[in-house]
Order: structure tokens, then C-alpha cells, then sequence
DNA sequence: CGGCAGGCGGTTA
DNA sequence: TAACCGCCTGCC
């Protein structure tokens, strides 16, 4: 039993797994498998426990009438507090949001679960180069064929292996070729590449620093600013968000420069959130 | 077969 | 500096 210690929230408001774990931010959380005959959620999934990893850690989360439960192989109760964000006041996001824009309210009310976690900073660069001009059941796999492969071994659970998530140098010394056989296509010579600028230069803090490393532009900086740098601020726009800005604004899917401009108009100081309202209300509608 | 999936780098005008 | 274009791969 890899998940040895238990650590329990109560009184935890605006949380819901699914909306967390479904919801574009985070690609190593699975739903528990139902057993046969037992109901599932939407689209199959179950709604109440996921598992996956968090940083070196993995775990197994619930959440029933306002109690969080995390079975996990370790972290101290500060890192999981962390993790999901629980000292954020999201009713007073949503709230400010529809007050600033009414437009947002069947997004904040569809979503209303949404957290965004504070993912290591590593992890989150890798895998939203890995996300560029793909797809998220190909990231996900893309993503657990780099940790099985150049990942440390945390244990194992239910007869299979677990994996952390590489560390830098682990990817800074693969090799070309051992990149290519995980099938990650033009993108593993930019893993490789900003790999060894995180080992050379230290960890990025700033857009800049990360628009200049090597496979990352626009939208997957954002995407590092929102998800490992927790800039609440940074809005990316993905081909999803530039529908969805047509929709709602009138505004021409070429325009991104507008839509960057009309964002932090309506949304201001919460852009971050309202984009992962958004995304996932529209995302689950299809439009 | 072309089109597309949570884009980016490089080249061109 | 804006507009194209090719790109690994997999799925439709």
C-alpha cells in the first residue's frame, strides 16, 4: 500500500474533483475505476476520487460533503494545502468575476469546483511543451512515457509501477534518440533543449525568460505563468479560448492582440481564473 | 486522402 | 511585424 498516510480538510467550499483534475491544468490525474455495476459521473468519469501525482508524491483524492481526503505516499500537510490552493477564497472570485462580467456566470456556476493548483514549476514546463499542436489524450500519454522512461520509481500500487516525474537532468541527458522512440515527435528536441536551460540558467520566473527558451511561445508561456508560476493574471489563449472570445466578444479569431485586451477588461486582476471557467464550461458544451 | 489537436520556429515581404 | 508554412504523431 503505497498510500501511507492520510490527510483530511473539512469545511473545504468551491472544490470538486473533477472540475480540478478535468478542467485542462494537469495531466497525471486519473479517475478511480468503478467497479462493475456501480454508477458512474459524466462522461464516465467518476466524480469523487482520482488518483495521481502531485510534485514526488502520489495519492489518492476524495471529497464528500465538504471533507477533503488525501491518501498519499507523503507530503506534509502545507504542501497539500498548497497543492490545491486552499487558502484562496474562490466564492470571492467567482463572485467578482460575474459582478465585472454577467456573462461569466453559467461558466463560474458549471465549473464551480475549479481550483487552480500550484504545480512544480519543472513538470509544468515540460508538459505544456508537450501540449503544443496536440491532443490531451495523446499528452497524457506522451507525458507517462517520459516519466516511465526517465522518471524515479516512487512504488507500486495495484501490480503497476509508479513514476515521479523527471527531474531536469534526467532530461537534459537523454539522448536524441531515446527521446524519439516515446513518439513525441519535433517536441522532444525542445524537452531536451529547455531541460538543460533550467539546469544551465536555474528555474525561469519571468514571460521573457521563459519565451526564450526553446519550443515555448505565447500560449505555452502563459499556460507556465498561470499553472507553475501562479500568475493569476496570465491568460492563454488557445485555439479553445479564441473560439470562445469570437462567441462571446464578436471578436476575429486572427485578433489575438483584442482578445488579450478585451481579457483583461473584462476579467482584470482574475483573468487566469476566468480562463479555466471558460475553457472548461465550453470545452464540455462544445460550444 | 486531408484536417485537426490547448503552437512554435523560421522564413518571407 | 505580420503573414505564411512545415512539422511528429495519431485519430477521424
Amino acid at each position: 500500500m503505497i498510500y501511507k498516510e492520510k490527510i483530511e480538510f473539512d469545511n473545504i467550499r468551491d472544490f470538486e474533483p473533477v472540475h480540478i483534475f478535468e478542467c485542462g491544468q494537469v495531466f497525471r490525474w486519473v479517475p478511480e475505476k468503478r467497479k462493475e455495476g456501480e454508477p458512474n459521473g459524466q462522461a464516465g468519469i467518476v466524480a469523487d476520487v482520482y488518483t495521481g501525482f502531485a510534485g514526488a508524491y502520489t495519492a489518492r483524492v476524495g471529497f464528500d460533503n465538504g471533507r477533503l481526503s488525501i491518501e498519499t505516499s507523503g507530503g506534509s500537510r502545507e504542501f497539500w494545502h498548497d497543492y490545491f490552493d486552499l487558502g484562496t477564497d474562490y466564492g470571492e472570485i467567482k463572485e467578482t468575476l460575474v459582478k465585472n462580467e454577467p456573462k461569466l456566470k453559467d461558466a463560474t456556476e458549471y465549473g464551480y469546483g475549479i481550483r487552480i493548483l500550484n504545480q512544480d514549476l519543472f513538470e509544468t514546463i515540460i508538459s505544456f511543451i508537450i501540449s503544443q499542436n496536440n491532443n490531451i489524450p495523446r499528452i497524457r500519454k506522451n507525458i507517462e512515457s517520459l516519466c516511465e522512461r526517465y522518471g524515479e520509481e516512487i512504488g507500486n500500487e495495484d501490480g503497476k509501477t509508479l513514476y515521479a516525474f523527471p527531474t531536469p537532468k534526467a532530461l537534459a541527458d537523454a539522448s536524441e534518440d531515446d527521446l524519439a522512440a516515446l513518439k513525441l515527435g519535433y517536441r522532444s528536441a525542445y524537452i531536451k533543449e529547455s531541460a538543460r536551460c533550467y539546469l544551465e540558467k536555474g528555474s525561469p520566473c519571468t514571460r521573457e525568460e521563459l519565451l526564450n527558451m526553446h519550443g515555448i511561445g505565447p500560449k505555452v508561456a502563459n499556460c507556465i505563468m498561470l499553472f507553475g508560476l501562479r500568475d493569476v493574471e496570465a491568460f492563454p489563449i488557445d485555439t479553445w479560448v479564441k473560439h470562445i472570445m469570437t462567441d462571446m466578444y464578436d471578436i476575429s479569431g486572427k485578433d489575438v492582440q483584442g482578445m488579450y485586451k478585451t481579457a483583461y477588461e473584462k476579467f482584470g486582476k482574475y483573468a487566469g481564473y476566468a480562463q479555466q471557467y471558460l475553457f472548461y464550461y465550453y470545452r464540455d458544451k462544445g460550444l
